[in-house]
DNA sequence: GACATATTTAGACAATTGTATAAATATCTC
DNA sequence: GAGATATTTATACAATTGTCTAAATATGTC
């Protein structure tokens, strides 16, 4: 499992950003205003999730659209089941 | 979701010293002696993870044992599939 | 209690990381 | 192309972290 995925991870203002992106697809200036930081440190973390492959983006004009890789999230689940998941991980 | 908890997974060799737990149970030596880098780091190491509630200690005699709380990673697999987890996610 | 073994804690240091400001790039409109 | 908006990249800096050595604590044996 990649190194860079758990780092991506290990930030909180990185997994809110995750978490609001459930919500749906979000322009870099949505998800930016979202947070009390500066816009170009949201975006660096932007890079970072990007990286892990956490997200993906797509242009939209001047936009950037960020959206989950639900793939990539279903490999850290299947990571943790496999090695750590007990029983009740299963269907919990 | 716990911050300690990601911070603590953020380390590939945490995440070795966990998988070497789902072996079986073993003392903060036997652990150690798997890893290129000084005792002391390890065991600052186990700290991190015990505090993020990832293992769990008792003592016995000289030695301390150590082993996974697979409670917790129960909770981590759901964290993901409560939020990130697609359909796939469930059976996967 | 003295000594050996097992482990943690303290202190120091280099590397990594999160944040900020400023500059650069990209797109759109006129 | 000039100017506006959206976003990233570069650079700097303080905070956090991983590692080390040395000292401290805990247990067991004599």
């Amino acid at each position: 499992m990649d190194d860079s995925l758990f780092r991506a991870l290990a930030d909180p203002t990185r997994r809110k950003i995750l978490e609001l992106l459930t919500q749906g697809d979000r322009t870099a200036g949505e998800i930016a205003e979202q947070f009390p930081i500066a816009f170009a440190s949201v975006s660096h973390h932007l890079g970072v999730l990007k990286a892990a492959d956490l997200v993906a983006t797509e242009r939209e004009g001047q936009f950037i659209r960020y959206r989950l890789n639900t793939t990539v999230f279903q490999e850290v689940v299947r990571y943790f089941m496999t090695r750590f998941g007990g029983e009740g991980a299963k269907d919990a």
